[in-house]
DNA sequence: CCTCGTGTTTGGATCGATCCAAAAGTGTCG
DNA sequence: CGACACTTTTGGATCGATCCAAACACGAGG
């Protein structure tokens, strides 16, 4: 309750409070089983005592291990990279871990300023979704000063260099192309980022491989463009005065998707009936539209979890076989893309 | 380029190397002015030539200063607290700081547990968006163990008891309450929160002022219920079923202000012309709603940057003059507050 | 009684920086 | 040339924990 000494307490000061060494003290802290139960005990009733608290920073100067983590992400304002970070909030926490968080803005520099500060603070590992254009060099440099990284969702380079978690785009995609061919659909436009990273590539090859499937090779459209709302409710305005307007369209991420919601129903026409569309992300929001959005979950606060979890365990191994977890990323089906007109059928 | 030597680069290395005594280097690494321009210019040559990583940790076991904050926001998976923590990151980046983040879900027992291992790393300030039912001793007791901490958008207490930064949404509030007004509504009804916390009371007491002002107070109504997107629905369906339904709403924030939209439209209602909406925070989605969006803007952005600068201010000068910073939050009036039948007035 | 093994405890040495008071260097001026 | 002021550099001591090899306690077995 009061307030103890202004003068610091340390190691030393419940030692002798507790008639014990410095030694035995700092293994009750941290949890050694070799201390016997008596001492133990004394111990910590001296250390509640003197109001104690553990000094990270001494430890680690001499351990080595800091109890953090780094992670990085484009632009925690993203609802996406928010959820994603909820997960790996979550999973640390119960580890008494701690992460340092920074946007990078996809900026190559801001990247490599937090990882230098990430290096300096000796963080035990890190989580990266890497900025656009990271060269392979950079990934490999982390793993050179012996930090531990975990790609999310996105990787460098062909496939994963290390340990990666993310989700199953490709077939994703995939299915979300059958889907739409089996109410009928043919001219199925994509709309893509302009960048060219794998968690685009990956769509990429999805909606190549199951348009190819569906003989639809001639028909295929992919659109490049900006992923904002209002970007998608401008390109999707643009495709559909063309000629050939297309009758379904799979959209980067849902906040595409609803901008081209928004299109059609400025153009007075209905999704699902006129136009079918898919988002991929299955934000909160995608269930909430109107009509309702259908999407490819991607479940960003899973993939934190995994995410962080394969970072726990890379802390514990650091030489363990490398993993690549990739997880389902199942179609949702909603209004937005059914023939059907039983409109509105939003859950309650 | 080529991998440096395994064995660690400390400052006495480069002392060797440079020729010099490790204080020179030190003074060199803290960018003193004491050390003359030559010899810096040797030192950074000879710690560029062997691959040198600041220690952070160590220089804080002897200076006790970590070039971290720790920030406690409730939910970071809400795009509100995402703007926010992206002006927290930017400001701090700036400024060779990094933050901790952790989310507390409102819970006071998550919150503690932060809070402890934040004294445990010995953070130079904290940034707290407090718990609900946060008690004021747990703000005092932050004081007491020496560490700066700002409160943001929330205060526990009646008015803020140390530094403090926040939007004025008692103002936002009355001057949204006046331009329904002047615009004939009368039955304007509050949708609130079910917590008890200063966010919430400032907003009834702008309520409050601007009903009494009009000399509507009893036409005053005041509804109580959650703020998820959903909530704001089915309230709004429930609040226009009832025999005196309102001709406004004004919503705790945008989430359930679009909420209180799809209601609208679901009952084949237009919001603006038959029933008028405002929402709080001016969240992107806002102004790209079908009809757009009238809202309270808080600038989560602005006030997460306002913040970190406090904090690093505070840093600087802990005995200095506690702060309480205000920032305006402007009405952003949007057809879903407008009579006219002017509508899809949209910005391109 | 001595040896041995098992379970506990301990005293330096150490991690890698910063702090501080004092020493060394440099130049100016009477 | 020496006193003086000013700039630059320096060598311990220090921050508060962990690590490790060695010491200690104690009961069992020969």
């Amino acid at each position: 309750m009061g307030s103890t000494a202004r003068t610091r307490v340390t190691l030393k000061d419940i030692a002798a409070h507790a008639g014990v060494s410095r030694s035995t003290v700092s293994l009750v802290m941290q949890e050694s089983e070799l201390v016997a139960g008596a001492t133990r005990k004394r111990v910590q009733e001296a250390a509640a005592a003197l109001g104690y608290v553990y000094n990270r920073g001494a430890a680690t100067l001499r351990s080595s291990r800091t109890a953090t983590v780094g992670v990085v992400v484009h632009d925690i304002a993203n609802p996406f990279f928010g959820a994603l970070m909820a997960g790996i909030d979550e999973t640390l926490q119960a580890a008494d871990y701690i992460p340092f968080l920074a946007s990078s803005g996809d900026s190559l520099d801001r990247q490599a300023r937090f990882l230098a500060r990430m290096r300096e603070h000796r963080v035990d590992a890190l989580l990266l979704c890497p900025a656009e254009e990271t060269p392979a060099a950079s990934i490999e440099a982390i793993a050179d000063w012996g930090m531990p990284c975990i790609e999310v969702m996105r990787h460098v380079g062909k496939s994963p260099l290390g340990d990666y978690v993310g989700a199953d785009l490709r077939t994703g995609v995939i299915n979300a192309v059958r889907h739409l061919v089996i109410q009928g659909h043919r001219r199925i436009t994509l709309l893509a980022g302009i960048a060219d990273h794998s968690a685009d590539r990956e769509r990429l090859a999805g909606y190549r491989h199951a348009m190819h499937e569906a003989g639809l090779d001639d028909l295929s459209h992919v659109d490049r463009g900006p992923l904002t709302r209002c970007a998608g409710r401008e390109r999707t305005l643009a495709l559909l005065r063309g000629n050939t307007a297309p009758t379904a369209l799979i959209c980067h991420n849902d906040l595409v998707a609803l901008g081209a919601l928004l299109a059609l129903s400025h153009l007075g026409l209905r999704a699902g009936r006129d136009c079918a569309v898919i988002g991929v992300d299955d934000i909160e929001e995608a269930a909430l539209a109107e009509p309702a959005l259908s999407s490819i979950a991607t479940h960003p606060r899973a993939i934190g979890r995994n995410a962080a979890e394969l970072a726990l365990k890379r802390i514990a191994q650091p030489e363990g076989e490398r993993q690549r977890i990739v997880l389902e990323a199942p179609l949702v089906i909603r209004a937005s893309s059914r023939i059907s007109s039983a409109v509105a059928q939003e859950s309650t």
